[in-house]
DNA sequence: TAATCGAGGGTACTGAGTGCCATATGGGTG
DNA sequence: CACCCATATGGCACTCAGTACCCTCGATTA
């Protein structure tokens, strides 16, 4: 039933428009009656958005169980990587309903709702697991913000891209920026105040799995390269 | 006329809830036909935001006028405060409207719409005056959402106090953790300056400045690089 | 067999938003 | 004064989304 009327739905506003389809074009063409189109969904806009309520679900189920020690704002990463998986699953219906919402103000609108409960959701998470921090409640907006900001970026560069490329790659340097932005701060990324800052050395710690590099900002280039390039030679 | 329209609105909001009005009271009470509300506001939600046609416009024009070797983060910024004003200009009623808008589900996506544009304003312009940069657009996004993210930050907790307090502390407090997440220098360098002191650790000389770049060690060398150039670069 | 229950259907209603036309009002020109 | 024109406003009728209420039908159960 569901599935008919999102059927029928896309069918017709794919070929005469969103705003140009009424309810009854929709109910007439699934053979159902009107009334139980919304019994199936709230609204006329939530046909083309079938799957974000279990999404949404899934996230904070995600997130609920992650384990306490481990990082949030990783934890806050995969669990946008959820979301992601879900349109990378049906890569044709994500990239029809992505140029519908683009084209139509009320789609936009309500993806914007949708997506804000996501962001919500990591926000809370973010707040509950580093409420330690003193500006915990800051953080947790901004970065939940950023984290969706950036699964947002590299899911609609796949999308306008019409589906094709690799969205993991995509997403992977996205979040990766924002890791990078705010996990130094972090409690598991302290080592870096144990570097010198006198000379352009990069400096190899074996247990964190990352190079950290101090360069005076003058320092040529190809010789700071030549420095990367040896810490990560392995 | 708009602003007989606006108070006889938020009169009933506030007396009788936002969906059990109807246009047809706000027009009786204002004395003025049924036609002309929409010829003023094109939704009934659009009552609520009178202002942030006109908050949207200021903003894109100061972003316009921004000079263009100043730096794009601290004109976003500046930009947001700009918002953050037209709520300070007056107290009452950004406090009644934020009350409704946190009841109201219909508000509260149409006010999702507009920060939208906000955000976007933002974006657009890092990502023009950023071109430079290799990840310009993704940084463009993420940066935006943080900006806005800190914004709302200081806004709401403001609001949810009533409108006392200082706002504009709590702004500048919002917006340097941003600030300092997305320095200049790039995202590898920028957290030298925001490293809680507990050892030996590099600090922003303005005479010497000196960069960390935190790299992971599986990191292609040409990413590297490219982080590397970001931040000698500047 | 009777009672119940849940899924779906039908009808009538409210209210937002739009298109079209009528009506002022006010300023300029002959 | 008469006339014209642009703009602001009011009125009317219409479409359509969303809702309340009630109906039917089939399956399950006492």
């Amino acid at each position: 039933m569901r599935e008919s009327l999102v059927r029928a739905a896309f069918q017709l506003f794919l070929e005469r428009g969103f705003e140009q389809t009424t309810i009854d074009d929709i109910v007439s063409l699934a053979g159902v009656g009107r009334r139980s189109f919304f019994r199936y969904f709230p609204s006329k806009e939530d046909v083309v958005f079938p799957d974000h309520e279990g999404a949404l679900q899934g996230m904070t189920a995600f997130l609920r169980e992650a384990p306490a020690d481990g990082d949030p704002v990783a934890q806050a990463c995969d669990a946008s990587r959820l979301v992601l998986a879900m349109y990378a699953a049906d890569p044709l219906f994500s990239v029809q309903r992505y140029r519908l919402t683009r084209e139509v103000p009320g789609l936009r609108a309500h993806e914007l709702s949708v997506v804000w409960r996501y962001e919500r959701a990591l926000a809370e998470h973010l707040r509950e697991r580093g409420a330690d921090r003193s500006d915990g409640a800051l953080r947790a907006d901004v970065v939940a913000a950023a984290v969706v900001a950036a699964h947002n970026h590299a899911l609609r560069s796949w999308l306008r891209a019409g589906g094709e490329g690799d969205v993991d790659a995509a997403m992977d340097e996205a979040l990766g920026y924002v890791a990078r932005a705010f996990s130094p701060a972090g409690p598991s990324a302290a080592p870096a105040s144990a570097v010198p800052a006198d000379g352009a050395h990069p400096r190899q710690d074996p247990d964190e799995q990352v190079v950290v590099l101090v360069a005076r900002k003058g320092a040529p280039l190809w010789q700071v390269v030549r420095d990367v390039e040896g810490a990560l030679g392995q």
